[in-house]
DNA sequence: GGCCAGGTGTAAA
DNA sequence: TTTACACATGGC
């Protein structure tokens, strides 16, 4: 699958059919709880790595806000190991739930009320995952930069200074992409496009036909 | 055996 | 305010 660096890529994107997703926001299972978990789970790792994890948590039935608030860290950590780092990701993720649970109360709550800066401000929450939060939990219009973003944009020629400056750009541009996805919501626009960059860019027959 | 995977926090320059 | 490094496992 080759696609022209250009302007369009997106649009060649959805061509090509990488939004064949599963779930309606790309991630599984999105607008839940376990989102948060996964977000922190799959940092610097595979998402399959981060959802062996993830049923293992829901096998022993500790996926909520409450279990994961009092669960021994040494015990959680051993249930996610497989995901990597998994002593510090145990930590984030209690340390998360138990502000989320002492802040908002619940997951509902959470996502009603939260905002980027009390995101941020957690212990192992940086940008992306905050923003994975964002979009993808609580189906806020925000999209998500990674490093397949970066690198697709990089390639293509263009040039950012900041997360931020990525993100506005995108934010921007996506809106006017919004047409190719008559009556979806702008949150769901930003999650699709945002699923369909990781998946084309994990694709092995995925290449960026160079500028002329 | 080296490199990478849906990053982040911290210390040192 | 940047850069380097630690965090850790599993698959190729």
């Amino acid at each position: 699958m080759l696609i022209e660096c250009s302007l369009d890529i997106l649009q060649r994107l959805k061509e090509a059919g990488y939004d064949n997703f599963e779930d309606p926001y790309w991630w599984p299972n999105s607008g839940t709880f376990e989102v948060i978990v996964g977000a922190i789970l799959t940092q610097n790792t595979k998402w399959q790595r981060a959802n062996e994890s993830l049923q293992m948590l829901k096998e022993k039935g500790l996926l909520s806000l409450e279990a994961l608030s009092e669960i021994d860290t040494k015990v959680l950590s051993q249930y996610i190991k497989r995901s990597g780092f998994y002593k510090t990701k145990a930590k984030y993720i209690q340390s998360l739930c138990k502000a989320i649970k002492n802040e908002f109360g619940d997951f509902e709550t959470f996502c009603a009320k939260v905002n980027r800066q009390w995101l941020l401000s957690q212990k192992g929450v940086g940008e992306e995952t905050c923003d994975a939060i964002l979009n993808y939990a609580c189906k806020r219009e925000v999209f998500v930069v990674d490093k397949y973003t970066q690198k697709l944009l990089q390639d293509c020629g263009y040039e950012f200074e900041s997360y931020e400056e990525i993100q506005n750009w995108m934010q921007k541009g996506l809106k006017g992409w919004q047409r190719l996805y008559p009556g979806y919501e702008l949150a769901r626009v930003y999650a699709i496009f945002h699923g369909m960059i990781v998946e084309a860019s994990k694709d092995k027959n995925f290449k960026l036909m160079p500028k002329a």
